[in-house]
DNA sequence: ATGCGTATATTTACGCCGTATACGTACACA
DNA sequence: TGTGTACGTATACGGCGTAAATATACGCAT
């Protein structure tokens, strides 16, 4: 495939222009949002390991160096994954400024929430949060991320909280949110398929004398916490960490 | 080098025996634990992403394929470097039965105090827990993990939950360690041998206009939370999940 | 329509990666 | 001293990220 050269008549099809285009599925050209989301599509479908240059590039119907346009390289791509889970936060949230005014708790539960959300679309992207996020230097995060900063940051100065204050409330609401999300995203069980619980979660796996709580806790544990549970831990670090208002 | 294959005698050095071993470091032999501990020690010097067969091979002065023998591949490697990660801990914190008998909550603290240090000493490591140890279904953990699993949900028990409080309190408990750790230990600053502050976090890189409360944040949210933050955070979350002490 | 400059995509090549397979080597024990 | 077995090596293969050079197609003035 994609080896004759002749340049403009084929045989069948009619117009020549555009012929290879066709090819790579049927859209035009690559612009970073298609590379993006096709690489978000990818990660979703088979997992972070599975993306690699050249099989994005088959993915779109085109050579791996191609992608090279449209990020730097393999890390930048990463980052630009990390940019699209921030861009469809954005979306579910609506304009930066929170523009109607529900209290900054709310507003903080709104954000927690929606993230939540997103990352529960995106489970196998997840880990680029606490890898790829957090590795880069705080000025050099994507802007939809720091747009993110920015929104909790000034809820939090709704808050009444003073510079010191703020810092320590910010690092625990991203502590949490990252922890939470990305403990709940990941797969416990051992064989999804099987009618046993205690065989479903490998229990035959483990040392059969000790760690007898563990065993006896497991079927609770590997149950999700879901949006509740973030919410209220979510509370009781705000709780701690914000003066009692008004 | 490695080349020549005189079975025995060699010229100044007496002992025939070994001579291979003593190419390797003057170590005899591999084994799991020299392979883990080498392999955790380019991590903390070089990083993850230095971290390859061939190049741990080198680093043991043997092929990489030797390694195969204590480690099924590169995937259980990294399992065992959070093996490794977890034997420091429990190290740390002594026999698995929390044998003097400080309250639950001080166990608790013990215990998130002895992974942060842990953390500390091996920052380039950490991702591997977020990513690594939570990615393998519950029951495939390294013992050492199970253990760490164990004592904190004897702990919890101590403090009179029930099966599905327990549950909820452990999540958070992992939550809100691996969150926190995973924000706290990483390089936010871009600059680090820059003199002035704002150039040092590469504030001039951020949108002039927008982001105003990050920018004047910045500053604050790139220090360290410390340890105290830890603990802060933990007792909030406590509080709210675990029912009052007697 | 024509030709050209530029944006876009391909080709080719290099060195490193994980690892399957087959092969040497040396040590423990008879 | 001989032999079985645990240990390490040699070789090879396909896939990876990506640098450099090359080919193609599109917008636009003519």
């Amino acid at each position: 495939m994609a080896k004759d050269r002749a340049p403009g008549h084929d045989a069948d099809e009619a117009d020549a222009p555009a012929r290879r285009a066709a090819d790579r599925g049927r859209y035009g050209r690559l612009s970073r949002e298609r590379v993006l989301a096709s690489a978000l599509e990818l990660v979703d479908r088979e997992g972070l390991s599975a993306l690699s240059m050249r099989r994005l590039g088959a993915e779109l119907g085109v050579e791996a160096m191609a992608l090279y346009r449209y990020a730097a390289g393999k890390d930048a791509l990463l980052d630009g994954l990390v940019e699209a889970l921030y861009l469809e936060l954005e979306e579910r949230l609506g304009e930066p400024a929170d523009a109607g005014a529900p209290s900054w708790r709310a507003g903080l539960h709104r954000v927690a929430l929606a993230t939540y959300e997103v990352c529960v679309a995106h489970p196998q992207a997840v880990p680029l949060l606490t890898t790829r996020m957090l590795a880069v230097p705080l000025a050099r995060r994507p802007l939809a991320v720091l747009k993110d900063h920015e929104r909790v940051l000034t809820l939090l100065g709704r808050a009444g909280l003073d510079e010191e204050g703020r810092a320590v409330a910010f690092r625990a609401f991203t502590a949490w949110l990252l922890g939470y999300v990305s403990v709940e995203l990941r797969p416990m069980v051992d064989n999804p398929d099987e009618p046993d619980p205690a065989f479903r979660l490998g229990l035959h796996r483990m040392p059969p004398q000790e760690l007898p709580e563990l065993r006896q806790a497991a079927p609770a544990l590997v149950e999700r916490g879901g949006p509740e549970g973030l919410a209220a831990g979510l509370d009781a670090l705000l709780d701690r960490f914000v003066p009692r208002e008004p």
